[in-house]
DNA sequence: TTGTAAGCGTTATCAA
DNA sequence: TTGATAACGCTTACAA
């Protein structure tokens, strides 16, 4: 059918059509109230018999506007960005935009790259999904004039459109948990703070549902990703400290919860029966590991969503101010907070 | 420093530089050869001043190629495809290329778009990750003219290249290590096999690896996806029928383990204890799982580099004949396939 | 060594 | 209703 080696272009269908490009490209944008009937059809028909496609290079040049979203993920290996990235996917499918997905593998100079790229492939607009990323990469995004959504993370000293949990309500939720559930004896697990304000606002939730209760002991640690000794030692430091009390370990984040739950292994702890565990973030194998980890669900998808429903506000001219939108999470109950305490205190 | 509002375009900067868009454009291509010191500087200046960043819609409009490469990908929620992700960027990272991500969400609907956006935006080969990919979308991938690449999927009737794991070398080195383990009733469980090259020389090399062995009860089950009902009712069926037997299943991917391991979770079996259980498919957290789950893990990374390197091997005009790639797959033994085969046998 | 001018495939302006 | 024609920002003959 397609008979010549070269794409169509438009002048291709306009001859075909017998017309000029100027009505083809009518048709394209749907003009119709000024075609004829009769042309739009000589049109239709040209189009479906070259198998043409219109070139959005072209389009992108001449317009100015391509209805393309940059994506920037600092870790696509974590499945809470992949779901934060289907959401975001989903609203672009139902919103006429196309996404470019761009993961900086946690490397400033990655980062860099692809901040420039996009802006010379002119996207209309960047969501940034900073989870893991760095102060030093968070800095240069505030560079970018384009209208940016930030999810999950706070830049400090920089105002910026944001979407994420809301961790106050979320990090209450899951330590009421734990304190109704008997655990008299609560340590936080984190990556080190910094001004990461995720971490920050959590901890922070922690301590002050934490605080009110008389005769509990509340302690956050701060351990480097991926530093397995020294999640190894908090671990088994505050075990050891409260041989004789309650104990449950309330970790920051998904990726986290692995390492710990990986560390428990190692020193034979079993959550639900020696210590009991949560950790924010559902886990797909959350019921397979033991008795099954509890965990604090975000809702990823609604957040992806509603980040790509706030950059696209900001394309269309939304000059409003600066807009922090906060989810609550749901807390996902499983055997590994639900203590049988009997062999707990016999230490 | 930027005091235009708009961006500023190659003639600004020849405007700044006192001199031509011709002597710009050569500077941005690297053709210093041709350039003046002299003149190379104050442009290079120029170009900062102003922030200067090529338009890459108007190069890939004029020049043809883009350096753009497209993914598809069937289910970007499936681990093992972000991990063949990743390879795919590494490569492009340093063969100077650019990834356009498309995640199909297995959607007809979604590919199809996605083929057309990819073929508009002048990307210069594609790459399809078909893991779970319906027949019905691969036929259509026939159609796109550009250099395509195949990863773990073969389309009948269709000779295209493909990079992929050696399905034979790996479930012989599967189906082995369980005779090896002193298992005699074994269960291969996949999805429906349809016309899917995977599923069919993995289940194949397992009956083939099997058949010699006397003694040895080797079947197979379909199970479609999702369906837990149906896979209950198989498992329980093996399960009975072999009930003083050694038993253990071998599950043809990851996302398939998740559910068997799911399964026998429900039917009160532990793995290891009550049979063996080995899945395709590293998992982050098969170590956490009961006693550990043994899998046979893919060289993803290297699959993923090795894909991209060929469609670029296209792209530069290479019409040798198709090519297929297969990587051999490592076993990591865990605690399901090391039976203390005590209580198995009592039944 | 440098610059002029003609496109690439669209859309926007204007006149018919 | 239509259709020339001039941009959009860049590359590439072709001249100088």
């Amino acid at each position: 059918m397609n008979r010549s080696s070269a794409k169509p272009t438009i002048s291709d269908v306009a001859r075909a059509a017998n017309t000029g490009k100027t009505s083809v490209s009518r048709y394209l944008n749907g003009e119709f109230n000024v075609l004829s009937p009769a042309l739009r059809a000589r049109i239709e028909q040209a189009i479906a018999e070259l198998d043409y496609r219109p070139s959005q290079m072209a389009r992108g040049l001449k317009r100015g506007r391509t209805r393309l979203i940059g994506l920037i993920i600092a870790d696509i290996t974590n499945p809470y960005s992949v779901e934060i990235l289907c959401g975001i996917e989903a609203a672009c499918r139902t919103l006429g935009f196309t996404l470019l997905v761009c993961n900086t593998n946690n490397e400033v100079d990655q980062e860099r790259h692809y901040l420039s790229l996009l802006s010379s492939y002119q996207v209309e607009g960047i969501v940034v999904n900073a989870v893991g990323m760095r102060e030093e990469a968070l800095q240069r995004l505030q560079q970018s004039l384009l209208p940016m959504v930030l999810i999950d993370r706070k830049i400090p000293d920089f105002a910026c459109d944001m979407v994420g949990l809301d961790n106050q309500q979320a990090a209450s939720l899951a330590t009421r948990h734990l304190i109704d559930q008997g655990y008299d004896a609560l340590l936080f697990v984190s990556e080190p703070l910094g001004l990461v304000n995720t971490r920050l606002e959590r901890v922070e939730a922690f301590h002050a549902a934490a605080a009110p209760v008389s005769g509990l002991h509340a302690e956050h640690c701060e351990v480097p990703h991926g530093h397995s000794a020294a999640l190894d030692e908090a671990l088994m430091t505050f075990c050891q400290r409260h041989a004789h009390r309650r104990r449950a370990v309330l970790v920051v984040n998904g990726a986290m919860t692995l390492q710990v739950a990986r560390a428990l292994r190692r020193q034979g702890l079993d959550w639900g029966r020696d210590l009991g565990l949560l950790g924010f973030d559902e886990l797909d194998w959350a019921e397979l590991a033991g008795v099954g980890i509890t965990t604090l669900k975000q809702p990823t998808r609604q957040i992806g969503y509603a980040a790509l429903e706030q950059v696209i506000r900001r394309i269309n001219g939304d000059h409003g101010p600066v807009r922090e939108q906060a989810f609550a999470g749901e807390l996902i109950v499983r055997g590994s907070t639900r203590p049988g305490f009997s062999d707990n205190l016999d230490g």
